[in-house]
DNA sequence: ATGGCAAAGACACTTTGA
């Protein structure tokens, strides 16, 4: 089973690169990120035609994600628990059968945070907190699932090209990088680094300034497996000769293989 | 020391992002 995620960018803007790539990949469920768009705005027809399930939460001009599936879900949450004031777009999570099991697959999408100092840094971190008190209380329950987003978080400096550029913003700061530890020291598997030793694995590279060009990237999109979910990892896998499609979002897919 | 991309909204500029 493929369970992929992507910051599409804009999906209406991107619905022909999104088209292109399902066809390409076959993935049996997706997240996505950045949709920019309400759920009445989201190009459901052209998706459904192309064999996928849409469950969307979406939000006037920015944020937004959604869940598309080979399969309908059993059943769908839209919001991260913890904070019922939280109006913005960022999460939703879909459970569908797997083997004799279930797998639940949430796709987050995880504050910027920029600039420091801000409210805007002080909401990330909450929402991390937020996070890791969620995937505990899914823990508990011992069923395999998978959180894949766009964390905008950068773990190591071995995830960017240039460190240096990145000390002094929100996605590489020390208290980031500490919150993204902390989910992971629940037991929970970057699907990406237990598959690989390469040093320039990036998900996402800059418009400006040749980015792509220079392999100027780092990496932000990860897929999180539980325990009883990453014992059935075959493999997992970038994306990344997207970004050199047309009209490219900025994120690249992020591909993990799950056996059963 | 940035904002040189890009998308979307209400409008030919601002907001947001990373």
């Amino acid at each position: 089973m493929l369970v992929a995620t992507w910051n599409i960018n804009g999906v209406k803007a991107r619905l022909e690169t999104l088209l292109a790539w399902l066809g390409e990949r076959q993935p049996d469920i997706v997240g996505l990120q950045e949709i920019k768009s309400v759920d009445e705005g989201f190009p459901r027809a052209e998706i459904e035609a192309a064999g996928y399930h849409v469950e969307t939460a979406g939000q006037k001009g920015f944020n937004g994600v959604a869940l598309l599936s080979r399969l309908p879900p059993r059943e769908v949450r839209r919001g991260l628990p913890g904070d019922a004031s939280d109006e913005q777009a960022r999460y939703i999570e879909g459970v569908w059968p797997f083997g004799g099991r279930t797998l639940r697959v949430a796709s987050l999408y995880l504050p910027n945070g920029n600039p420091i100092g801000t409210e805007k840094f002080d909401y990330k971190l909450r929402w991390m907190a937020r996070l890791e008190t969620h995937a505990q209380a899914l823990l508990a329950d011992e069923e395999p699932f998978a959180l894949v987003g766009d964390y905008n978080v950068i773990p190591m400096p071995e995830d960017i090209r240039r460190p240096e550029t990145m000390l002094g913003d929100a996605l590489f700061q020390p208290e980031s990088r500490a919150a993204f530890r902390r989910l992971a020291a629940l037991g929970l598997t970057d699907a990406i680094r237990a598959c690989s030793d390469a040093s320039d694995l990036y998900t996402f590279w800059d418009y400006q300034d040749g980015a792509w060009r220079k392999n100027h990237g780092f990496r932000i999109d990860h897929a999180m497996l539980s325990p009883e979910a990453a014992r059935h990892l075959r493999s997992a896998g970038i994306d990344s000769h997207v970004r050199a499609w047309e009209k490219p979002s900025d994120h690249v897919p992020v591909v993990v293989d799950l056996a059963g």
